[in-house]
DNA sequence: AAATTATTTCGACGTTTGTCGAAATATCTG
DNA sequence: CAGATATTTCGACAAACGTCGAAATAATTT
């Protein structure tokens, strides 16, 4: 992952609404929203938001389709998962860090280390 | 991690020079560096380093300490992993993105086809 | 094709960010 | 204390960011 690309993933997700609505569209899975209903869901109008969606597509971390006459967006989760990798080799890398806690846990059960 | 702490470290790396520059303190270990030896390293102006400092600082992603008359900065390791913990939890939590491992596999090619 | 619905693009505006030299501050040395 | 060294703070300025209403673009319905 080059470091401009990782650079523009976190510039896109280091804001209020779009942390926000990237989260959302990680929780409602690969079906994504439509445009309106996340503008309803974050209580952000809908130009505010357009121009969101734009930077996290443009960042890569979101993809866009069609249906009917809305727009669907869904996360990317390769990309979150690259981005995620990138900070754990800058992290790791230093062979400092990792002790155990390197990865959290994949089990849904949070056993990190106390 | 509360979101707002999330942003400011995100937003804090989302800068060519900053990420370069924490990059380097996570290589450079626990010992850290003096500023004026990343500001070479980097080739950055002490003042616009200086700034750059202030930022990772405030997000607690960097620490510092006097040594004679030089300011040694170190990155916070733990500060990093929570940060990525974060990323995880977000990238994870919606139960899609983790086939058979939360942590940067990269085996995980894409759900979808190509 | 006109009306309707869903979203984006445009333009304007205030705020924040990044940059850098000059001056201020802190620490060590003689 | 005076001088040298290491960094930060200050001030100014351009560029980028975030916000939002109005108008434009797409797709659907009647």
């Amino acid at each position: 992952m080059e470091s401009e690309t990782v650079i523009r993933a976190l510039g896109a997700l280091a804001q209020e609404h779009r942390l926000a609505l990237f989260r959302l569209l990680v929780q409602a899975g690969p079906d994504g929203l439509a445009a309106g209903t996340i503008a309803e869901a974050l209580g952000v109008p809908a130009s505010s938001l357009s121009f969101h969606l734009a930077q996290l597509a443009n960042a890569g971390l979101i993809a866009q389709r069609r249906e009917g006459r809305s727009l669907i967006y869904s996360a990317d989760y390769g990309a979150m998962t690259a981005l995620v990798g990138f900070l754990m080799e800058n992290c790791c890398g230093g062979a400092v860090c990792a002790p155990a806690a390197g990865c959290a846990t994949e089990t849904n059960g949070e056993r990190k280390s106390a």
